[in-house]
RNA sequence: GGCCACGUGGCGGAGUGGUUACGCAGCGGAUUGCAAAUCCGUCUACGGGGGUUCGAUUCCCUCCGUGGCCUCCA
């Protein structure tokens, strides 16, 4: 099967070819964890997950290395422990703060079906191999100190912007940033920064500090997917100092993804870093953008309290991960039909193997769209149609546990079965007026009924759901 | 201001230089005492204007609209 991915680097679909097939290796970036996840963090997650599975699928699952990292180290998550623990010493209230915020995003993204990455680093545990990272780009010229920072100098790499696609005048002449009077060039960003006695910080060469924002990605990705595989710092080939696939949000491009990039490929010399760059669009909420002033921001934890995690799967995944989304009620209950639809479909399904349209459409830059309209065309093959759900994600529940997930009108069972039979009695005796009182009476008490034969007898029987 | 995406029928959403996916809703039929559920069938589209072409929703230009990035936001 030759699977095709849209590669931002070359803004081309490529075929995708793995470095190693019996190891292939993807980064996408994790969560900062100061605060619950809102539903646009879940679009990435979501997205690389159903990456993850496929390439299970095709190479193998234990040939796939997925890293999706957790940052523990950033000026937010410190604002905020200050806020949430007073009194707190600095460094237990950030521990605990992030511990907790990481074990929410755990509960949630599992929810959504989401499998766990093979690795999960904290850039807290990689601290030592982003000062050696620096000590690397000072010495090969890329970097520099200056009044207890450490700064990568922009200028002294060639091919920087290369992955926005965007020339060093371009930025410039677009900058609308105070540029510190230590910074030798106005582009220059910081990988090592000081810190005061009550944030966060590690000795270094530049005294004690914190890293910039993007040195933690190369440092990780380093140090999970580079120096396993027979790179990394005392390795000059290019080919074992890249790694196959980076993934993470749009807005990452620039500056994120480019830094990363410029970070690793001049301290290890290679020209790309990852083959294959991948990003997912953005998500608007019923028509705006999520923002708090707006008051549409919306956590996953939030949506998890009304909604199954497989509905937000499936929403997620019914638009191509490429294009705009907008998050809204009606969507979510679109994906909660079809999902009824498909467990009923599947409930006595057995065993099946994935279907082949499927993976075509996954193969092709995972079009989940196209993915999805080929399972409904599944449903005359249930057995096909369970195992290809269930390699996406899909279908962990019992069908009994998912009907149970609606929630229902609360009402007397007992009460309900009598009226049932009733109103079966005056069926049998042709009382049809009495009949639809007691259909009326049920619906009423949010009862909805289900009639039917028995298949050996052929005589009526009706069930009944308790609908919200 | 600079750079970059996107704009498909009532709604969601793929795709393609010429046979108009798929789903939800709607409508029609089967079924039903009547309904519900189910099954079958079915209507509606490619932001505006130019251009290339025998032919464009699909390629090019432009305008309009929406969104993103431009130092720490998926």
């Amino acid at each position: 099967m030759s699977l095709k991915l849209y590669n931002t680097l070359t803004r081309t679909k490529e075929d995708f070819v793995p470095i190693d097939p019996a190891n292939v290796r993807l980064y996408v970036c994790g969560p900062t964890v100061y605060d619950y996840a809102h539903i646009g963090n879940a679009r990435p997650v979501i997205v690389f997950d159903v990456l993850f599975r496929l390439l299970r699928h095709v190479y193998g699952a234990d040939h796939v290395t997925y890293v999706r990292n957790i940052t523990d180290v950033d000026d937010k998550i410190n604002a905020r422990a200050v806020r949430d623990y007073p009194g707190v010493p600095p460094v237990e209230a950030i521990r605990t703060l992030t511990e907790t915020t990481y074990g929410q995003f755990q509960a949630d993204v599992a929810a959504l079906g989401c499998l766990p990455p093979t690795f999960t680093p904290r850039a807290t545990e990689h601290v030592a191999t982003m000062v050696a990272l620096i000590e690397r780009l000072i010495a090969r010229g890329y970097a520099y100190a200056a009044e207890g920072h450490a700064l990568f100098h922009v200028p002294a790499m060639k091919a920087y912007g290369a992955l926005a696609r965007r020339s060093l005048d371009d930025m410039i002449a677009g900058a609308r940033v105070d540029v510190a009077p230590y910074k030798r060039d106005p582009m220059d960003f910081v990988l090592w920064k000081p810190s005061s006695d009550d944030e966060p910080g590690w000795p270094s060469p530049w005294g004690r500090g914190r890293p910039g924002w993007h040195i933690e990605c190369s440092a990780m990705s380093l140090d999970t997917l580079i120096t396993p595989s027979g790179g990394g710092f005392q390795c000059d080939d290019p080919l074992k100092n890249t790694f196959d696939i980076h993934g993470g949000g749009i807005d990452l491009v620039f500056p994120h993804h480019e830094n990363e990039i410029a970070q690793t490929s001049c301290a290890l010399g290679t020209p790309r870093m990852a083959n294959v760059w991948m990003h997912n669009g953005f998500l608007q909420v019923e028509g705006e953008k999520m923002s708090k002033s707006l008051g549409n921001f919306t956590t996953i934890r939030d949506l998890l309290a009304d909604w199954p995690g497989e509905v937000l799967r499936l929403t997620m995944l019914r638009s191509h991960y490429h294009q705009p989304i907008d998050w809204t009620v009606r969507g979510m209950e679109e994906s909660w039909r079809v999902l009824d639809d498909w467990y009923a479909v599947t409930a006595d399904a057995g065993e099946g193997a994935v279907a082949p349209a499927v993976l075509d459409a996954l193969a092709d830059d995972l079009n989940t769209p196209k993915a999805i309209a080929e399972l409904h065309g599944l449903k005359q093959q249930p057995a096909a149609l369970a195992a290809t759900l269930r390699m996406l994600g899909f279908l962990a529940d019992t069908p009994a546990a998912w009907a149970a997930r609606r929630p229902a009108a609360d009402v007397d069972a007992a009460a309900v079965n009598a009226l049932v039979a009733a109103r079966l009695a005056a069926r049998k005796a042709k009382n049809f007026a009495e009949s639809d009182r007691l259909r009326d009476e049920l619906a009423a008490l949010g009862v909805t009924l289900k009639d039917g034969k028995d298949p050996a007898t052929g005589e009526p029987v009706t069930t009944w759901e308790a609908k919200r």
